[in-house]
DNA sequence: GTCTATAAGAGGATAGAC
DNA sequence: GTCTATCCTCTTATAGAC
């Protein structure tokens, strides 16, 4: 389930549940397959009452893929201006705790970044990368921060560094998504020695 | 393209058509995007006249699921039956081929594995455990073989080598269909040789 | 085998009352 | 805000002629 702000959930009540029931569908059945009629006979209301929420299945669509993305962007910034030592480890941790708890909305994302629906593609296109720029950028602050406060025996070109550790992350958010299950503490532990030490080992030759 | 005989393909050209155009639409558009008037305005034929050929949409889309699954498999018979020298090195260089060659079938599988469609999702799911054990089956006997043919000085559990070669090579497909690109040979090797490498020094703990 | 014609229903969306 | 009623379009699938 994804959070939403506890006020805003008591202002209107409807429209909490019409979001709550739409992401489950179009997460679960995807964007087609997933009706108006149904979403309003789970939240206990008429059709016509939907569209005083929202004046289209798509707006319906693109304002909840922002709400996860939004979701995202918000936990990271909180990473950087929190005031726990950024470290590569830690910044691993927390992204991973991060993933596990919110893996179904890394599977929406997923979903519609790997198999576009065509009628609303270019829109979801455009907001993917505001979106994944706002990551990129906040994630190589971080990452700056983090071969700051460390002395480290390595030097690290951040970028390429960057790229390495995304897809190394992608890997186990795909691993999560497909077996549905989390990966535990010693597993993850082990998964970062061993791509510490590639990495390292990588850029010495 | 997905492969067919030539001799089937005269003797009824519509249906390839069908059967291709179909394929493409399943891959992209996805199955409830999908539907019967534009594929047979793609075919230039008419919705009745395709319902010569397939009793329901359902029945299309499933012959063309088998159809892809039947092909990959037919390729490791033939790795296991030939009279190549089989080693681990060998079949990964030719299960690599395979992929970057038919990585469009891989996507649809993937498409529908990770994303069942409601409609046909205990078909689907009863024809995917088939095929599956056929390919563990196959795979598992091609390693044993594999194992007798060179004189290790490590002795691997082939169950458990089996599962991390599996894991290996699925995110290396996932990469190849996210990104559209094909891994070239020299990043193969490495690869590999990192995986043979790391694999290595896991059992050894 | 391919066509015309059409049944039968599902889906997104709106008008206007309360 | 929520309702009833309804419009219009799209979709799978069939009947029956050629």
């Amino acid at each position: 389930m994804y959070g939403r702000l506890w006020m805003k959930k008591m202002i209107n009540e409807t429209n909490d549940k019409i979001r709550y029931t739409s992401y489950k569908f179009f997460l679960e059945k995807g964007y087609e397959a997933t009706n108006i009629r149904d979403i309003c006979k789970m939240v206990n209301i008429k059709p016509s009452s939907l569209y005083f929420y929202y004046k289209s299945k798509q707006e319906l669509f693109l304002s909840l893929y922002d709400e996860i993305w939004s979701q995202k962007i918000e936990f990271f910034k909180k990473i950087e201006d929190g005031n726990h030592e950024l470290s590569y480890k830690y910044l691993y941790t927390m992204s991973i705790e991060y993933y596990s708890k919110n893996i179904l909305n890394e599977k929406f994302l997923l979903r519609y970044h790997l198999f576009p629906v065509e009628e609303i593609a270019t829109l979801i296109n455009d907001r993917f990368n505001f979106w994944n720029n706002e990551e990129n950028i906040i994630l190589l602050d971080i990452l700056k921060k983090c071969s700051n406060t460390i002395n480290s025996e390595v030097s690290i070109n951040l970028n390429d560094f960057y790229q390495q550790y995304k897809n190394f992350l992608n890997h186990q958010i795909i691993d999560m998504i497909s077996n549905s299950i989390k990966p535990n503490l010693l597993e993850q532990e082990k998964l970062w020695i061993k791509f510490w030490n590639t990495y390292v080992l990588s850029i010495q030759n």
